[in-house]
DNA sequence: ATTGATATTGATAATCATTATCATTTCTGG
DNA sequence: CCAGAAATGATAATGATTATCAATATCAAT
């Protein structure tokens, strides 16, 4: 399960390394690689679960895959235009671990975003 | 649009006002109440535009609607019975400030949501 | 009360991203 | 080579959300 996933990982990047799993689909497409849509949600699943790949979801609930340079982390996002900004979290997942376990809750994972205005807006 | 708005709020309330837009029309059909699906997703969104609820979505993309009005806390759900536990969160509220403030973001809200697997699941 | 205009509802169909299937192809080691 | 395993990709299935639209409720004004 990984011949593919260079060349996904390849056109995340060329795709300004933010899209959707759909939209690397296209663009494969559009440069001649030829590939499956069952492939690239492969590829880009592997990815996110080696933390090469970050995920997100726009309001409307579909995916958007992104290359992350570093571990785990999370967002910032600015509700009118959109900017994001990356932010390191390690206090967060230390409380949710903490808090899990006095619950009694395995397996834990936790969705942490935050939203608000930048600068500019 | 709005004589639904209320019954939609309430079963949400009575869900732990914490649940999904079908969860919350599974359970107003099975106390009796006829409704419709489209018009549970209209009251929702309704709320949602309103900030009386808010939105925010599990891993698999589903959305979650909670209310907002009452205090401020997180939730610790398991991903299969669907048990939920309350969880009082400060400290992330202090790390939320922070890190928006060292980032130039005004106006910060966020989202935190714990997931896992409870002691019977 | 009765009309008529307007807004709301809800059953159903349409949409669309994501997953599951599965036959086919490609790798791999022996 | 060759079998067996892994990967691929076309296609179908799933499931949440949204659009459609006829039927119904609301309500102001006569």
């Amino acid at each position: 399960m990984s011949k593919s996933l260079p060349a996904v990982i390849t056109t995340l990047e060329r795709a300004g390394g933010f899209a959707s799993a759909q939209e690397v689909f296209q663009l494969m497409r559009k440069q001649g690689k030829s590939t499956g849509l069952a492939t690239v949600y492969r590829a880009l699943q592997k990815a996110v679960s080696e933390n090469t790949v970050d995920v997100l979801r726009k309001d409307d609930g579909e995916a958007l895959y992104r290359l992350c340079a570093t571990g785990h982390h999370h967002h910032l996002v600015c509700t009118s235009c959109g900017k994001t900004v990356e932010v390191e979290g390690s206090a967060v997942e230390k409380w949710a671990n903490t808090v899990a376990k006095n619950n009694g809750f395995k397996k834990v994972s936790h969705v942490v975003e935050l939203f608000g205005l930048c600068q500019k807006c």
